[in-house]
RNA sequence: GCCGCGGUGGCGGAACUGGUAUACGCGAAAGACUUAAAAUCUUUUGGGCUUAUGUCCGUGUGGGUUCGAGUCCCACCCGCGGCACCA
């Protein structure tokens, strides 16, 4: 009987699901693995080639896992909520609800198809109200633990479609659907505290076995940065300090931030943004309020893209008002332009030309003066060590005049910088530190790149935000004294005032039915549409309120999936229920994307912590959600292009499923390259991983008809059943350390070349070939599932697969090697000339230095080598190599 | 500009801690089986010179360290991914 996978799968699939034997169990005799891939998406294209290579990957390292005796728990769901299903709604007039429903049950059969060992029973998808619930629940207890605020934000507004675009939506300054402009209007939003918790956030990165490349992802999008904030005094065009109050909070101050406070006697102008709020706080002092109006509106008109170039640096001086440097005490200009944001910071930077590229820029462009206060370290350290290298006069001509040239910006010894004169950078930044607190003029400060959350949408295919705005309470809320809101409301309350929770028990609040799903001419959510659903009773006064109709983003739904799956039951959630989170939490191994390494994993880490503080995630399972995080790279179209819709180059697995069987599609997505790397998928290239499983199956046939005609012993005897039984442990010992290792491809080679092995093997014992599936069903489980049954057949009934007697080729232990059987008693001696190979020679294993050196100089070609030459030097590598140096 | 990853046959790739470069697979060529094709099996497959022996060259480029470098160090080139006027 020929290979026919298409058979054999969906038998196994069968009984595998009506077994249940991937059910995750709370087993507290056994040791507990929660192996976690990233839930799909469900669009309407179907599962694309990179889904089954996460999912096979961490399937491989799940059913190990059982076999190695662990209780595991490996769940799948769907991240249902998102922007295509909502825009084809919009584009077909149907409700995302029926198309989420559909695309769900074409990706749960396209997902069932390939074998994963998924605990179906937990199934969740983040549109269920059931789900949902407790998604909005979340966000109750951040609005309660005052981290969720609203204020205006800039979103992206398209002028044409007159809506609100994600981020995501916005190509190249456009948008994507239309082509046409997008600019950022202001908008009311909600929005989380994430930085908050932005230091744990990097500094538990120590305690998670996270890939670097991902950790410093992480890092760099947080963003830390140390410096100062310091406070320049401004004046009237008459010297005067603007206002006679002299507090330091008040406006005639102006704070920066600076990384570089050792450089402050170089600081020889200030740049605000356009959008500080010094121009509208000054404007009476301002001379040229109108260039700068006009300087604004400009600025606007460019597309913010070009901005970002960074080529040109615009800007007008502020006339009227000058500030004063606080260490040289002269007085500087004062601008705004473009190149610096009001979004890091305070808006406001000194501008030291001397040693920053974009000050220098700035000052070459409209002539003002550079100082120079800060001479490399290198230059005068490698001045004195060495005064006449090559090096180091190139390094002078080069210093010499790079005020003229460029900005040094690198760390040095400080120079023309007053009583800082003399230190290093290091030293320099401290006692400036000191001297600026010491006179109320700034201190230390800390910055991140990292910002809070926008975590509303004006959209519909989303989770509704569960607050109320209730005008009344609003008004109580402003006339009541503060100690006494301070006990009478939560923080969410008091932080926005007017807006209060909507009670658990009313949870969830479900998506209100309507037609029409396209945002408000407004930009308001198309929610604002469902007037009913709108209008509420507030349910802390029972006056007339209006619900939120904003939704969350869908990150949101991804935030705590991984708790779901813990404490799902049929379906229902309670995430009070922490026996279970117990036992399942932490996420032992989780692997994604590298596209999620900065966005989710981040967000969903604070939400993580944020519960873990508040006590809904128990102490046991620790600050951490995912002990562990690895990535697999992208599958690329054929040739190394990106797959896209756009260029037709999209595979889809089905097709190959169907032509090679699941089997195949899987084994090829582990053998075709290294797993973290990206790879462009061959389709030629599949049947090679198709041969090897028809060989296996071959094999496998013949071994069952030898087991038949000769009642076979399993004994194993002679040289070759020696070299077998070498090559089989050998072969488990690679193949799993490199399925810990995520190097599948590497296995797959391994288990190739063991194959090739046996087949000229004419003496192969049963109990060999079992092994050997067992390695490879992880891998291949339909195949060897059927080929283990068989080969098992005449002990147990074939036909009992589905009763008590039945046990599955996953539930077999993982097989154990011996190190003693894989040392070989021989080896291949490389002998070399000059480091040059000239010569192998078989000795035994142990050969001592001398043995080995006389048996190669007895060699023929050694001699040819060697004669008449001097050997000035021998290199022994035991058991592997000698090399002779000869003059 | 910054951060990260990578560059090895016709192609995907392998190579532990510096020790036989090109494992495994695809493709290609030749042969076997077949009326024929497909499938399968066997052999060959980095380049040059040479009759096979053999020998020289060869892991993006140029240097270096070493008995010995794909692997380590320095300088550079190219490709990919992410961030980007981050003060």
């Amino acid at each position: 009987m020929p290979y026919d996978p298409e058979k054999i799968e969906k038998k196994w699939q069968a009984i595998w699901e009506k077994t249940g034997i991937f059910h995750a169990k709370e087993n507290k005799e056994k040791k507990k693995f929660y192996g976690l891939v990233e839930f799909p998406y469900p669009s309407g294209d179907g599962l694309h080639t990179g889904h089954p290579r996460s999912y096979t990957a961490m399937d491989i390292i799940c059913r190990k896992r059982r076999m190695e005796g662990y209780s595991v728990l490996y769940p799948i769901g769907f991240d249902s909520f998102g922007l295509p299903t909502e825009n084809y709604a919009i584009k077909r007039k149907v409700n995302p609800k029926i198309i989420t429903k559909e695309n769900i049950a074409i990706f749960t059969r396209q997902l069932k198809s390939l074998g994963f060992s998924f605990d179906w029973s937990r199934v969740l998808s983040t549109s269920d109200p059931e789900y949902y619930k407790w998604t909005q629940w979340i966000f109750l207890q951040l609005f309660k633990h005052g981290l969720a605020y609203k204020a205006k934000e800039n979103i992206n507004w398209c002028t044409s479609c007159k809506i609100g675009l994600a981020n995501e939506e916005v190509v190249g300054g456009v948008c994507e659907r239309c082509g046409s402009e997008v600019i950022k209007k202001e908008r009311e939003q909600w929005i989380l505290k994430i930085t908050k918790y932005a230091d744990r956030l990097i500094d538990d990165l120590k305690n998670v076995d996270y890939l670097d490349r991902i950790k410093n992802q992480q890092i760099n999008w947080i963003g830390r940065s140390e410096g100062a904030s310091i406070k320049f005094e401004i004046r009237n065009q008459k010297s005067e300090t603007i206002s006679n109050n002299l507090n330091p909070n008040d406006q005639n101050y102006l704070e920066v931030f600076t990384t570089r406070a050792d450089t402050i006697f170089g600081a020889t102008f200030l740049v605000i943004a356009p959008d500080h709020s010094l121009i509208v706080n000054s404007e009476s002092l301002i001379e040229n309020y109108e260039e700068i109006e006009k300087y604004i509106s400009d600025i606007k008109k460019a597309s913010p893209r070009l901005v970002n170039l960074g080529l040109k640096k615009t800007g007008v001086e502020i006339k009227g008002i000058k500030a004063i440097n606080p260490a040289t005490k002269k007085e500087i200009p004062v601008f705004i332009a473009d190149y610096v944001s009001m979004d890091y910071g305070t808006g406001a930077i000194m501008a030291v030309p001397g040693h920053d590229t974009r000050d220098y820029a700035f000052a070459k462009r409209y002539n003002l003066p550079i100082e120079i206060v800060v001479k490399p370290t290198d230059d005068l350290k490698s001045e004195i060590r060495n005064p006449k290298s090559e090096t180091n006069s190139k390094f002078k001509i080069q210093n010499s005049n790079f005020a003229e040239s460029e900005a040094y910006e690198g760390d040095g010894i400080n120079i023309n910088s007053g009583f800082l004169n003399g230190l290093e950078t290091k030293e320099a930044q401290k006692k400036i530190i000191a001297w600026l607190k010491e006179n109320k003029l700034g201190d230390k400060t800390i910055n991140y790149h990292l910002r809070d959350w926008i975590f509303s949408r004006q959209r519909y295919w989303g989770e509704p935000i569960p607050l109320i705005f209730c005008p009344k309470c609003k008004k109580l809320m402003e006339n009541t004294k503060y100690e006494i809101r301070n006990t009478k409301h939560n923080e969410g309350e008091i932080l926005n005032p007017g807006w209060v929770a909507v009670p658990e028990k009313d949870l969830p609040i479900e998506l209100p039915e309507i037609k029409d799903f396209i945002p408000t001419k407004d930009g308001d959510s198309p929610l604002a549409k469902a007037k009913d659903w709108v209008k509420v009773k507030c349910p802390k006064c029972g006056c007339e309120a209006r619900r939120e109709t904003d939704v969350m983003p869908n990150w949101a739904g991804s935030n705590w999936y991984y708790i779901a799956y813990t404490i799902s039951e049929n379906s229902k959630f309670e995430i009070r229920n922490t026996k279970q989170m117990k036992y399942w939490t932490p996420v032992d191994w989780y692997n994604g994307g590298m596209e999620h390494t900065t966005l989710h994993l981040l967000y969903s880490r604070f939400i993580y912590k944020f519960l873990y503080d508040i006590g809904a995630v128990p102490r046991e399972c620790g600050p951490e959600p995912y002990k562990k995080r690895t990535a697999h790279g992208m599958i690329l179209g054929e040739g190394g292009i990106k797959m896209s819709k756009s260029k037709g180059n999209v595979i889809n697995p089905d097709d190959y499923v169907k032509e090679y069987g699941a089997d195949t599609v899987r084994l090829y997505e582990m053998f075709m390259g290294p797993f973290d790397q990206a790879i462009p998928w061959e389709g030629k290239s599949v049947i090679g991983v198709n041969r090897f499983l028809s060989r296996v199956w071959d094999l496998g046939e013949s071994v069952k008809l030898k087991a038949k005609s000769e009642k076979h012993g399993s004994k194993i005897q002679g040289q070759e059943s020696k070299d077998l039984e070498r090559l089989l442990n050998q072969t488990i010992k690679k193949v799993g350390e490199d399925i810990e290792q995520m190097k599948f491809n590497t296995a797959v080679s391994q288990m190739m070349i063991f194959l090739n092995e046996i087949e000229k093997a004419k003496d192969l014992a049963q109990e060999v070939f079992e092994k050997f599936l067992i390695i490879l069903s992880p891998f291949a489980p339909h195949i060897t599932e059927e080929l283990y049954q068989l080969l098992k057949s005449e002990i147990r009934n074939p036909k009992s697969e589905t009763n008590s007697n039945f046990r599955s080729i996953s539930e077999e232990p993982w097989p154990k090697y011996d190190e003693k059987l894989i040392k070989k008693d021989v080896f291949s001696l490389v002998v070399q000339v000059n480091g040059k190979v000239r010569e192998m020679i078989e000795c035994p294993i142990g050969i001592s230095e001398s043995e080995a050196k006389e048996k190669a100089l007895s060699s023929s070609k050694i001699i040819g080598w060697t004669r008449d030459k001097e050997i000035v030097k021998v290199i022994y590598v035991q058991d592997k190599l000698i090399n002779f140096v000869v003059k």
